[in-house]
This record gives C-alpha cells, structure tokens and sequence, in this order.
DNA sequence: TCAAAGTCTGACCATTTGGTCCAAGTTCGA
DNA sequence: TCGAACTTGGACCAAATGGTCAGACTTTGA
C-alpha cells in the first residue's frame, strides 16, 4: 500500500459520472448489489446522450479490466496502472472514473455478486430435487467455465476473511442460503431426498463446483484438461452430479 | 513489490544459517520437498549446539508467523515488517534468516507441501475403498480445522496461477495423483466403487474437504459454526463421508 | 581468556504505488 | 458559435516497502 493513507475520506474535487458501484461505504453498496441479485436486474436505465454512453463503456472496460486483474493478482498485488493500462487509457483517466482502487475493487465485487448469487436463488420447492440440484450442478459449472475469474475473485476475498463481503455473507446471502435449506429441508422431509444436513449439501455443491474454477490450475496440471475442452465439461458435469446424487459406493 | 529489483540474484555477503528451504530456485527446492513428501519426513538431523537450535527455533517461530501473515495477505498484501513484528523481531533480523521475501514465501510453501500432499498418499489399493475415503476425508478434514492457514495458503497460491507450485504439480504431485487414479480405476474395475471417473473424485474430495478450511468465513457466516466446533466437525465429516459414498437421492 | 564466528539493530536507500493537480483538449446545449 | 461541463494525461507527491550496510553485541571453541 501506499499513498495518503486510503483511510482518509475526503470528496472528490469534480463531478465525477457516478454509477452503480462507487459508494466510499463499500459494504453498503455490496449489500444492496446482494439484494436485488435475486431480481431481473434492470440495467439501471441506460442513459441516452452519446457522451454518457460512451463513458458507460469505458467504465465497463475497466471493470472487466479490474476484474481480471484483480482475480489473478488480488487486492494489493494489483496495481491501479497495470488495470489502467489493460483497459487501455491512463492511471488518471482510470482514477476519473473509479476515485480510488478500493472504489474500484467495491465495484468489480458488486458487478460480481448477482453472477455469483444467480444459479442458487434458482432453487424451487416445487422443482423435483434431483432435477433442481442437476440444473445448480451445471449451472454454477458453466459459471466456473465461463467466469472463472468471478469464482476467483470471490475466493480470494474470502481467504481474506471477506472485509468486505462479511455483511453481505451476513444479510442477503444469509437469507437466500435460509430459504434455500429451507426447500431442501422440506425435500427431506417429505422423502424425495436422502437425510442430508441442507447446509453441508449447499456447501458441498459450492466447493465442488468452484473447484474447477478456483483450481483449475491444478486440475489441468493433473488432469491435463480443462472445463473449455467440451468433454471435459460434460465429463465434470456428470461426475459430480452423479456423486452428489449417487455417491460411490456400489449397489 | 519495491526496493532493488527483485530479479537480480546476488549472493548473500555473509554465510546466513542457510536451512532446508531457501535455495534461491524457490521451484527446484519444492520439488524436493513434495518428492520426500510421502515418506516420513526425517526431521533433517537437529543439530546439537545450543545456539544452533536458537536458531532452529526462531526459523520455526518465523515461518510460523510468515504462514498466518501470508495466509491471511497472501505474497503482496503480506510485508516482511508485519512477518517480523508478529515473529517477535525486527525486520533486518528476519532477513537474516531468511535472504529475501520470496526465499521465506518459498520455506513456507515447502513445509506445507507435506502436510497437504500426506492423507492421499495414504490411499492404498488392499483397504476397503469405503475405509479409505472416509479416513482420506476425515483426514483433510482434519487438517481443514487444524491447519487451515496450509490449506488457505496454497489456495492462494493456485489462484496466482502456481508460478512457484506448477513444477510441484507437474511433477512429484502429478505422480502421486496418477498412481492413485490408478487405485481408484482398480476398485471400479473390480466392482468394489460404482463407475466414476477417478480424477473428479480425487478432485470431489479435495474440494469438498477444502472448502472448509478456505471459505472459513462463509461457512461461519451462513452456518454460525465452524469446525473448531465438535458437532460441527463431526457433522461435516459425516455429510461429506455420506455424500460422496452414497449422494442423496432417496433408494 | 580471547579472537573468530555468529546474531542483531538502526539508519538508510531506491522503487513502487495510490492518489492529486492542473492545464489542455473535447463535447454539448443554448 | 460560444462558453460551460466533461475528459484526459503528464508531472508530481508522500507513504510504504524490500532490501542493504556497517557496526555493536554474544557465543563458542581452542
């Protein structure tokens, strides 16, 4: 770190186009990012002017900049310049747009969290279990293919001790993650599911499912694949369905 | 990252207490620690003299302390002064001891390799397949709770990329992995494990025993427990061991 | 007992980096 | 068309940090 210490809130000189994610309070804007993940997500109005527009997009290059950045190299070990220079204009220009790296990181995170959030809030009582629990297997696995870099990022911030998402893991997940022990409680219950501990089962799909994004290194040093080989893909997406679902032990 | 570049390899002036995990080719010295890393780790002769094992102790107490730091800050978030302030000395003393920053992020990654590489290696094609997964899970559990700052480090360290672990990959853990899909693929061959694809199992396991000890704050913030907690640990042993013998459709 | 070898510290240095400032464009609406 | 508002980048600043150095203090072994 260095610089004026980042603690030190003070306002910014101009007018800056203010969107979505740079509120100081980082927590508070992950929170309501939390809450109206579950929803369509309207794409907050879209603004006209030709100008605007175009700023849109250039704060959407640095926000994919940032994340892939920020996934790889983490917090600290990203500099503002190298995602300054990755989504193609200067330092300055980036500090424009996103008053500080912290800002910029609250952003990236927010941007992530509904992706993150989506599949698991997909999980309906009427659903049939097996089917419901096949569709968040391959939803979330196709999540780890396509976006690897927001698993990542995610995991980084929990190895952290998730500073940021903590209120987040406390309010909105918290009561997602409620409803949805809730629905696999009622499974249980009503015999369509072996006896599991919904939370575990919640957590087992996660870890299993983000594995292949979070450590796919590994996997592709031992296995020499990965989950952009077409067959690989379908190939994890089998195995752990049929794990969670079957396990291994013979009949 | 600062100070003169990094890359530039000079030698120490003076004859540092140069110990099992500081050669400069922090890659080369890894390896060597995974390829012993099955056999039982022969603690490296002690050596007698009082100061020696002075000294043997404070480079225990600062990887120690360098483990927790960079666990929780990872390489870059993590600075030598916070490693030495939380090892009981001061910055130049620990430079001492260890040459560099990634010297000292090396012997830590290299003691860890054996702790983590131990409970597969213990997979044996005579035990009773169901025997063997739940002592290999109970096992990584194990060491989820006892050491999750192992398991939290090296997570770190694939989602770097593994620039140091991808020779450890690549080699020795590659072996060890291949030879017990090959025990694996014997149990399915012979009818005693239902059909599975070994490397995602070996993946499922990992996965699902790690998630415990690197998504700590998550499991805590959803579940209010952890596996510090006994019932909590027993629970997460028994969901995880039954999840993978047998899934959770209903028979 | 005494010098050689080992241990430790505070001062110091150079680089990186988060962030600021200002002046020079650019665009937009009246 | 013209001034106000918005963008942009180069120079700059101060803190943090990795690492060095020379000298002081200890321990050890002959």
């Amino acid at each position: 770190m260095a610089g004026p210490s980042a603690k030190s809130v003070k306002p910014p000189r101009r007018a800056a186009p203010r969107a979505s994610g740079q509120s100081r309070s980082g927590a508070r804007a992950l929170v309501k990012a939390a809450q109206s993940a579950g929803e369509t997500a309207a794409p907050v109005s879209p603004p006209a002017g030709r100008r605007a527009q175009a700023g849109e997009a250039r704060k959407g290059a640095i926000l994919g900049a940032a994340l892939s950045v920020f996934a790889r190299l983490g917090l600290d070990g990203a500099s503002i310049d190298a995602i300054a220079r990755a989504a193609g204009l200067s330092k300055a220009n980036l500090l424009y747009y996103y008053p500080s790296k912290d800002a910029l990181y609250v952003a990236v995170l927010e941007q992530g969290l509904s992706r993150w959030l989506a599949p698991l809030a997909r999980f309906r009582r009427e659903e049939d279990p097996a089917e419901a629990i096949g569709a968040l297997i391959e939803a979330k696995l196709a999540m780890s293919r396509d976006h690897p870099e927001v698993s990542r990022l995610f995991a980084l911030e929990m190895l952290r001790g998730a500073p940021l998402l903590k209120p987040v893991l406390a309010g909105p997940l918290k009561a997602v993650f409620d409803a949805k022990v809730a629905v696999v409680q009622a499974w249980v219950a009503a015999g369509r599911l072996a006896p599991v501990e919904p939370p575990h089962l919640i957590f087992s799909i996660w870890a299993l499912t983000q594995h292949y994004a979070d450590f796919a290194v590994q996997v592709r040093a031992l296995s020499g694949r990965s989950l952009s080989d077409k067959g690989f893909m379908e190939e994890a997406v089998a195995a752990v369905t049929a794990l969670v679902l079957d396990g291994v032990r013979p009949r």
